[in-house]
DNA sequence: GAAATAGTGTCTGTAAGACAATATGGA
DNA sequence: TCCATATTGTCTTACAGACACTATTTC
């Protein structure tokens, strides 16, 4: 009984909001194969590394994010025989979720990095089986809306109500209400802690600014019915 | 920049339900490494063979089952650098639901195979990290019960209402009351659809047959709380 | 008949969704 | 002052959970 050699990769779903947009990490390959194309950013797992920890390295390479500060989380395995066209690759995919939209610097096997707005990239292709890999990554960011307080991990460390409200809009590509969404959420138990603090960045009356609470799972869970 | 080596594997969480357990397939190794420790189901990944292939050739392997009965789905990504102290092993693990109990072949590097309830696994300890990939397995379906028919690929093909809520008591370790029960999945979208026949095999008066409905999203859900 | 399970009806509390009304800042 | 947003309150409707009650089979 042999144990045919593969090469591992982790590859990344990193999404952030722009102002008005939910958008994803994509990178220029400077390499073989599908030189030139987008895809998402990735790479070789190292001998002696943990899968997570190559995500995790992989993004701090690409984003200069500081690790802390970023939620990430795995989406799966992609191993179909011919998604390589060099070799039999398994990759890992991982979801990253950003607060903030730092400006990509390019790695060491990307020319070029930018953040593009999932509805352009739904028209537009990626290499190997990125687009595939990218509408889990969105499912699954959808998905965990409903009923985990993942919506904090695109807000800075303190937020507002509104703010809030503003990733599930555009997560969602909804309208809330957002008398009812500030009910809800501010009725969710263990969802918002607030600081005693208040801003009036998103003009009008001063709001009050919470940080993420204790909560790890969201009840009742926001539904997008 | 090169692509070390790394041997890929299938691990199953195979689940089924007892008279009155949820159990896992186990299988005792009888090859190194763990000899004659138990282990989930799995094997390694052939050169031209899709993941979701090796998965179901596997389970196909080790319980007989015909494929197309059971629902199976991936679960992720394994591949802690210490995992397999033989070389560097990145295992893909997969959920599998069986509906019926058929007695477990032992596979090719399987010494014996079993049905144990995952009650008394929760106790012992699996070779490899199995332990926690079961963990994953078990939190995995019952999460998807809330929200998802996967209830009903515990059953035969037709069933009823009780035997329905029987697979949600025994998942979840919770009583439910049948009257509540009854109107809810009925009233489910999409959830049952009616076979116009009967059975009396659950004892008292007969009970409508259902067939799984064409509902992938359970609306409303069933919530644990 | 009794026992067992299937299925319906009714009531109560909670929460969602619509939306009026009030509060508090900046220009 | 007006404008913009925050926050609270109210009303209606839907659904969960408790549980009485009826229905239909086997023994």
């Amino acid at each position: 009984m042999g144990h045919p050699p593969f090469a591992v990769t982790v590859d990344l779903v990193v999404l952030t909001l722009t102002g008005d947009e939910l958008c994803a990490l994509v990178v220029r390959r400077g390499v073989e194969p599908y030189v030139g194309e987008w895809a998402l950013p990735g790479g070789f797992v190292r001998p002696e590394e943990d899968l997570a920890d190559a995500a995790r390295r992989e993004l701090a390479e690409e984003t200069g994010l500081a690790p802390g500060t970023v939620h990430i989380e795995q989406l799966g395995g992609y191993g179909a025989p011919g998604r390589d066209p060099r070799m039999r690759v398994v990759t890992i995919a991982y979801l990253a979720l950003a607060p903030d939209l730092p400006v990509p610097s390019a790695g060491t096997d990307a020319a070029d990095a930018r953040w593009a707005p999932v509805r352009t990239l739904a028209r537009e292709s990626l290499a190997f089986d990125h687009d595939r890999i990218l509408a889990d990554g969105l499912e699954r960011a959808r998905a965990k809306l409903e009923y985990t307080p993942l919506a904090t991990a695109f807000c800075a460390p303190e937020f507002t109500v509104a703010e809030l409200r503003r990733v599930y809009e555009l997560v969602w590509d909804t309208r809330l209400d957002p008398r009812n969404f500030h009910r809800k959420v501010t009725g969710a138990d263990g969802l918002l802690e607030p600081t005693g603090r208040t801003t009036t960045r998103d003009g009008g009356r001063p709001a009050q600014l919470y940080r993420r609470g204790r909560a790890e799972l969201l009840y009742p869970p926001m539904l997008r019915s």
